[in-house]
RNA sequence: GUCGGGGUAGUACAGCGGUAGUACGUCGCCCUCAUGAGGCGAAGGUCGUGAGUUCAAAUCUCACCCCCGACACCA
């Protein structure tokens, strides 16, 4: 049986959940469940990233410990993924004892490869930010990132010698071309890379909630090698043997903005501590709100579990995977959301849904015919598109098939027909719906639960997306999407 | 600044060498099983600007303008 480990970024728990990370999390859900239909073993993963200086401030500004500031926040994030409806394997943290054990023998095993020095920074830092700054780097003598002033540092730190494996990722990149999806986002790692590499900083004198950097105890650990780790200790590395096995089938969905992290500095970690790579990095892009760019202290930073209780999770799932393709950018509101569920949810799909059993409800004779739609569902279309992560193609291709089967009723005119005629286009009716509810199952699992209920039979799997029998007698429920 | 993406119908996008397409919106028609749902049709674009290559350019080349992103802790 085939495999699948798809992961998202753990979120940084300075932060709430909102559009931009829940799509992430939606992204990796729907390959996970799509995976599943196709009748793999799946592991996905999510969770948070818990250390840090900006986290130790933020409790201390609270008046709580940093472990208990991250536990709250840590649960706000499980409840989020709940009301969204994703179906995660593990959720892990990095303040997990296993996960900070992982962390130490990753860093074992590139210090005995002779990738850790002890070198000497000099140059500028930004205290907030937590980051190291070179002269080209600064704007107007301050942080680049958040504007405020930077101090003159010169500081003993310890660093990995990324620099040492720049041409080992480029053959990576050449050697798979589909490291990296989309190809773009490959080609402008590629070109930075090729302007030469510096070895990164590993560790933070400075900075107590964080795992200990067992060479040097004065030290801890500094974001990357800790946080990137968890795409391992998450499946149980270094103590599980056969996770080869899931991670050689892994996916990590990130957004742009860490791209370099998981397609650069992961891969290096990965060769130096004697891992392979993961099998692909799937780059997402950016969402605006009516325009605007997201505000990360506040204002338009919409809270989905707002949106989930006001329309419902299927209806905000549907919506961001139908907007755009998952490697652009795209703008999101709620305007656009209210016409898809009217037009699109509500419409093309629920209607179909209710007047094919309204029909079916009134008729007493045999479901039963000859397949006449079956040509124009495109089946090898649709896992083409999935298996690139097309899942915005997919899903108009499957709605395609919606418009077709909606067209076919309009043109066979069932009203009109009785007996065996008419037992022949409810016959393809249902088994269109059938495998409509079994294609959506990925995008909007609770609908698609609840055709199958309607329909009088449990949830099918892929291979079963063809036109066979039915043994069942649906029986009409409620409209799936009520207009908004 | 360097690198990358983009600029196509009112809007969102596809097409990437051979008579400009899809969805939504707008307008008209048909149907009545259905959630005022469904189906058909029409209007609407000098494809960012300028030059070049070619029998032929949204598509290739060059220059320019504008928008967006990455540049080492923004999902």
């Amino acid at each position: 049986m085939g495999k699948f480990y798809v992961t998202t970024p753990i979120f940084y728990v300075n932060d709430k959940p909102h559009i931009g990370t829940a799509y992430a999390v939606i992204v990796a859900d729907i390959l996970a469940r799509w995976h599943k239909i196709k009748g793999e073993d799946v592991f996905f993963l999510t969770g948070t990233d818990e250390h840090g200086e900006k986290i130790e401030k933020s409790a201390e500004k609270m008046g709580k410990s940093p472990k208990e500031f991250v536990d709250e926040i840590a649960e706000k994030f499980k409840s989020t993924w709940k009301e969204l409806n994703i179906e995660y394997d593990k959720f892990i943290r990095t303040t997990d004892k296993d996960h900070e054990y992982a962390v130490a023998f990753i860093t074992d095993l590139i210090n005995k490869k002779g990738d850790i020095y002890k070198g000497e920074y000099e140059g500028w830092y930004c205290v907030p930010d937590e980051t190291f700054l070179t002269d080209l780097e600064l704007k107007d003598g301050r942080c680049p990132a958040c504007g405020r002033e930077v101090k003159k540092m010169k500081e003993e730190n310890y660093f990995f010698k990324l620099s040492k494996y720049q041409e080992k990722l480029l053959s990576l990149y050449s050697n798979n071309s589909s490291f990296v999806i989309p190809d773009f986002r490959l080609r402008e790692v590629e070109n930075r890379i090729k302007e030469g590499l510096h070895d990164l900083d590993i560790t933070r004198k400075s900075v107590k909630w964080g795992i200990p950097f067992e060479l040097d105890k004065s030290f801890t650990i500094y974001v990357w090698l800790d946080a990137l780790t968890n795409y391992l200790s998450g499946i149980g590395w270094p103590n599980n043997k056969d996770f080869t096995e899931l991670w050689s089938n892994s996916v990590h969905v990130v957004g742009k903005e860490i791209n370099w992290f998981h397609s650069v500095i992961w891969p290096a970690f990965l060769m130096s501590a004697g891992i392979d790579p993961p099998k692909q990095v799937l780059v997402h892009g950016w969402w605006t709100i009516d325009g605007k760019k997201i505000s990360k202290s506040f204002g338009n930073a919409i809270d989905p579990v707002d949106l989930v209780k006001r329309y419902s999770s299927d209806a905000l799932r549907y919506a961001l995977i139908k907007e755009k393709r998952i490697w652009d950018d795209g703008d999101f509101s709620e305007e656009s959301l209210k016409a898809r569920i009217n037009g699109e949810l509500a419409a093309d799909l629920g209607n179909l849904v209710y007047r094919t059993l309204t029909l079916v409800e009134k008729f007493e004779g045999e479901l039963e015919g000859t397949p006449e739609l079956d040509s124009k569902l495109k089946l090898n279309k649709i896992v083409e598109a999935m298996d690139n992560f097309d899942t915005y193609l997919a899903l108009s291709i499957i709605w395609d098939f919606i418009k077709e089967t909606n067209k076919y009723v309009t043109d066979r005119e069932p009203w009109k027909l009785k007996e065996k005629e008419l037992g022949n286009v409810l016959y393809n009716l249902l088994e269109a719906i059938r495998i409509i509810a079994t294609l959506l199952y990925p995008f909007i699992p609770h609908t698609s639960n609840r055709i199958f209920s309607q329909l009088g039979i449990s949830a099918s799997k892929l291979e079963d997306c063809k036109f066979t029998e039915i043994h069942s007698r649906p029986r009409k429920g409620e409209p799936l999407f009520k207009k908004v």
